[in-house]
DNA sequence: GTTGGTGGCCAACACTTGTTGACAAGGCTA
DNA sequence: TAGCCTTGTCAACAAGTGTTGGCCACCAAC
């Protein structure tokens, strides 16, 4: 049965290493990448597994399609800080600059807002993000957590739309800005969103 | 030679109106249905064609190839309103509120942002309608013109990014939020962006 | 009526795509 | 040594892509 191996994705998992760990590691790698230049379909398998310097069946048979590498390829992790940890009075700064950092360093934030766009199970993919790590943080932020939700789409929105103009549609100002400069532009923007009181 | 009609999208210019300006007009609409749905590549000259009733290679023959078609398609007006006319001090409403109105009605602009990701010529349209519409607003408005562009493209980021959640990738808040609160929360920091002093 | 251009359809082209199945080499255990 | 599972390659499939050229019907002018 041709069955794809099950959840050999994370090494760090209880099950013994297999020999083929590496080759699974760098087709994950390769698939990031091409995800998250080209977007779904102009990232082609064969594209991948010659990046990743194997024959495309090998991806077929590890991830047993295409959406199913990009299910593994796409799983993500803000790595946002512990909510109390940060002072209540510099959230805006602090998640700002957090995001910056996350949003150079890693290709699958780039590969989900591509995908995203023009793919169903890749807007998906980035709901749940949204509601199992954005929301989250600003429920623990905002004055009435009933409000959460929709505060953190706000915040969403401001921090999206910076990564958007800035990683993938290049406007020239956008991307030119420096760092503290982003961050001292948003920064009162995500606080205002989270703390205040409605408008 | 089969290149295509030179210029034949606005029957409005001065040239004779021909028999074939419904076809024509059928195409576009379709095309621009089919790349805000579903992107450049999976909005196929085919699905195109069917969905305008004629046969694909008429496509090719009024509009070129499948770029001609989408540079076409992608032609757009944000009909901003002329600068001095709106009050200084509510600008950030009403431009919040314009863009509301023109992304509800105008399928173009979600074609833009969905090709835009994906797309190199779509990410150019983008930085052009960026260049040539948002920027001169922002100088009209801004203390400083020679901050306008770096002005504009926070703007942008901030209306962009609000248009991503609520449009394209449907994060279930913003998608269900009033406009009237989408206005009121956006325009402070629209407002902000353009006419406030460097933070 | 004949000519010529215009609007349209049809069938095919060369190519790429995701996906599959057969098969060979290598290591593990019995 | 024999057998089995794993890792891997190769060649092919069916479907769909953008694109092309040939052909037919109409309409106007001569």
């Amino acid at each position: 049965m041709p069955e794809p191996d099950t959840d050999r994705t994370a090494p760090s998992t209880a099950a013994a290493p297999r020999r083929s760990d590496a080759t699974r590691a760098a087709i994950l790698r390769a698939a990031r990448e091409r995800f998250a230049a080209d977007g779904y379909e102009r990232a082609t398998i064969r594209a991948i597994a010659r990046e990743a310097g194997i024959d495309p069946s090998m991806v077929m048979r590890y991830y047993g399609n295409k959406e199913g590498l990009f299910a593994a390829a796409s799983e993500f992790d803000l790595r946002l800080p512990e909510p109390d940890s940060l002072p209540r009075a510099r959230v805006g700064a602090a998640l700002v600059g957090h995001f910056l950092d996350r949003w150079e360093r890693d290709d699958v934030l780039t590969a989900l807002l591509r995908v995203g766009t023009t793919n169903a199970s890749g807007a998906e993919r980035m709901r749940n993000v949204f509601r199992d790590q954005v929301v989250p943080i600003a429920a623990a932020v905002c004055p009435d957590p009933a409000e959460a939700p929709r505060r953190a789409a706000l915040v969403a929105s401001q921090i999206l739309g910076m990564a958007l103009a800035r990683y993938v549609l290049r406007f020239p100002p956008a991307a030119a800005m420096s760092r503290e400069e982003v961050v001292a532009w948003l920064a009162p923007t995500v606080q205002r969103y989270l703390t205040e009181e409605r408008p």
